[in-house]
DNA sequence: TATAATATGTAGCGTATGCTACATATTTGG
DNA sequence: CCAAATATGTAGCATACGCTACATATTATA
């Protein structure tokens, strides 16, 4: 990634989304026009279409940008060490949706997601990428007897930990007064 | 609702906010230029804005009929006739998330819970609005032992089917080759 | 150093947006 | 019936959008 024979441009784009995915975590998909990338990336719009083809592929190479962050900050939050049972996984997933280093990309993935599901491009595409990647960071962590069942076990967690975050993205907690760990408490008491 | 004594102001703007409602409910969020919700309403723009004071209006008032008539779609589906336990209210809630009749608001709801999640107004109570309907809708067909965690039980329940319908929408059940069943059984397992 | 390739600024096009001004038609009520 | 209220059409404004044309500066290469 880091090549000593990157052309100027290469180098400028490569800047540039590195700041267009920190900004599209924080200001989401909503405020993303060629003039408010443009000043997120700190240079011209003009600059901005002459290192990329257009809004597009912007879009796209950000996102995907995102998604490999969203990655790397998986990892470093729960690094795969030792297996965890299925509820104290479920827990740490749902930990993270409210903590401030993950939260922007969950907002973001929903975001991502929501977009997929009307069918636009490129949303589609990035959506699935950041949904089998999560699924996988949980499957690397998830201690399970049944390994026939583990991948859709992970997907479970994840359909939990996904609604968890729709919730508190959606109502901001408000009605979550008994803390996350209440909340959690009634997964396992459901069954 | 239907008084005698609506001027023609106030039946027309009834009717639109029913082909309005309808709309969003097919073409969701993203598509609502005054000219394309005139288009949809059958007048011209124009007469939009001679009904409604501005498109903030048009579009709160269209959400809302939106989410009543989500309320009505959902004790249609299933009335309140006897309790169901956990589980099974829980695969009827997610199955409901992939029929032709439900489906739609489950992807407007997700839209505007998104929304409401970057404080966008008039999003924010229009998504409380609907969350707290879903609830109400499932604490009243939930059976459970233990009153004073109906309501926290409801909420974990409608984490769930939130989630499996993100992960529906995101990625268009390419991974649920299983089908919902085998899904909704790793529920059980989990725990 | 001359020339070609790369980089950057300025200006603006065509279109879409939310909304309004102004005129005219239609209905209503005294 | 006639004035006042209500309803509707036509046209367009100001702004924002994605994107491009054109000119000029800077750098690399021969």
């Amino acid at each position: 990634m880091l090549q000593d024979k990157m052309t100027k441009k290469d180098k400028q784009r490569d800047l540039c989304l590195a700041r267009l995915a920190d900004y599209v975590l924080k200001a989401g998909l909503g405020e993303t026009s060629l003039r408010q990338l443009a000043a997120a990336a700190e240079i011209s719009d003009r600059m901005l279409l002459y290192y990329f083809k257009n809004k597009s592929e912007i879009m796209t190479l950000t996102l995907l940008r995102a998604a490999e962050e969203m990655t790397e900050t998986l990892e470093k939050v729960l690094p795969a060490n030792q297996p965890l049972p299925a509820k104290q996984l479920l827990a740490e997933g749902a930990a993270l949706t409210q903590s401030d280093d993950f939260a922007p990309f969950m907002r973001l993935s929903l975001e991502i997601a929501v977009r997929a599901g009307r069918g636009e491009a490129p949303y589609t595409e990035v959506a699935r990428l950041i949904i089998t990647g999560f699924q996988d960071w949980i499957m690397q962590r998830l201690e399970t007897q049944d390994p026939s069942r583990k991948r859709a076990q992970a997907l479970m967690i994840l359909a939990i930990i996904d609604g968890f975050g729709v919730l508190c993205v959606g109502i901001e907690k408000s009605s979550f007064q008994d803390g996350l760990e209440a909340f959690l408490d009634e997964a396992e008491s459901l069954f």
